[in-house]
DNA sequence: AGATTTGGAGAGCGGTGCTCTCTTTTTTGA
DNA sequence: TCAAAAAAGAGAGCACCGCTCTCCAAATCT
């Protein structure tokens, strides 16, 4: 008689118990290195500890991971497409016409998100690690954020920009605008565009400051700096 | 006859041999750190290894800095002078009446610097290393940038502003900026410094971006961003 | 059922920060 | 002046790291 699959095996056991072994260990090895890299940051995540937490000898995890550096491009990636989700259903839930509370939201999901996961944030928006590239499978998910204030900026009225650059925009920084893709900007009004990108650059520089320390000697709670930062952004918008 | 100090011998060797070869040693270590940081980064710091390039064994080290950390904290504060110094030179170059001069050198200051010293700058503006605090005596290095902000912004005329928070400032953020220490904005008209204060973020965070790969996939030289920024800047603070 | 792949263990290599002991050399002080 | 004290270097060693290699047992494939 020709193996007929048990369904049931099929869920219990999907292409036998080496596979299943295989997916659990890997998510647990996910599990720990994440819980490692919030306790003691990047620095902090060696694969023997992990291997140690598992039971297992350290050279086992190599028949998983070519490489310590695999492992955190993987906390890379997952890192990007949380910060990423948390930023995207924040907007999400905002009216759609509501351009100012659109941007508030995503700006706060960031500030929020980083503010509860610093060792995260510190990974994908800190120094880069020397002598590590970044795969080119980490692109997407890192653009995420940058996609969703692009989404904002697609519905500000250029005529209600309150801050606009007093001389034309050069030619050269004309033709990177333009060469933007579609979901980061490509098609948004240049004024636009670049007031939304260095407001982008400001949000992650506000975050930082305060994660990093630069704020410390003089913000006790940046709370209210946070707000009001955001307020001058809408400002020059013209959404507020 | 009473030891008659040598003039000569004072100079040559000030309390002795010994004094005189730790005066040495401290600044071949200075030297060979700042070398390493700059070519591999702080990871990339290695005590065996400056012993090693010293001809000295790892443990002859230690008695001249209590750790890894010290040597890193050396560092640090060195960065923060270098990063001063280029920026309070580029802004004392300038008419004192052309604020947006002042304000452009500066910036334009920790951008260059920023480019041509990339790991020292991570260090300073990258991700803290989790288990590091900083020593008190990092904190009056580090606030020499924005000291040379502030003193931009005393010169801003609240009546030229082109961009406020349109209801007033929350009290909680008065008061945090009512306490701001003087050479850091304190006097400073509270629209003008919140202003400031944001900008100065956004600046390092558009160094950042550059520099940490953020604006890599979009921008391919940030040139003409960074200045179109500064613009921007200056616009909203009304002085072009 | 036999051949093959998979995954684990363990030893080992070269690296790290740091400590401790031993020895030599310089400095100090009675 | 000369012995005691302090300073500074060397070297071994500890516990950790990433990673490789060999060996072996268990699961999978044919």
């Amino acid at each position: 008689m020709p193996d007929a699959v048990d369904p049931d095996d099929l869920d219990r056991a999907p292409r036998g118990v080496r596979a299943r072994a295989r997916t659990q260990l890997l998510a647990d090895v996910s599990r720990v290195a994440r819980k490692y890299l919030a306790e003691s940051g990047a620095p902090g995540l060696s694969v023997r500890a992990i291997a140690r937490e598992l039971g297992l000898a350290s050279s086992a995890l190599y028949r998983y991971y070519p490489s310590r550096d695999a492992l955190l491009t993987q906390l890379i990636i997952g890192s990007y497409n949380e910060l990423g989700d948390a930023v995207e259903i924040a907007e999400a839930a905002c009216e759609r016409a509501d351009v100012a509370s659109r941007f508030r939201a995503s700006a706060h999901a960031v500030r929020d998100w980083a503010l509860s996961n610093p060792n995260e944030y510190s990974l994908i928006y800190g120094s880069p690690v020397p002598s590590y590239a970044a795969p080119q499978h980490t692109v997407d998910p890192a653009t995420r954020v940058a996609a969703v204030l692009s989404s904002i900026l697609a519905d500000i009225d250029l005529d209600g920009l309150s801050l606009q650059l007093s001389r034309n925009i050069p030619a050269s920084l004309q033709d990177q605008l333009d060469a933007m893709p579609g979901r980061l900007g490509g098609r948004i009004d240049h004024n636009v565009l670049l007031l939304g990108v260095t407001q982008w650059a400001k949000l992650f520089g506000m975050v930082s400051f305060e994660l990093f320390g630069t704020f410390n000697t003089v913000f006790d709670d940046a709370d209210a700096l946070f707000a009001a930062s955001l307020d001058l952004d809408l400002a020059a918008l013209g959404v507020i």
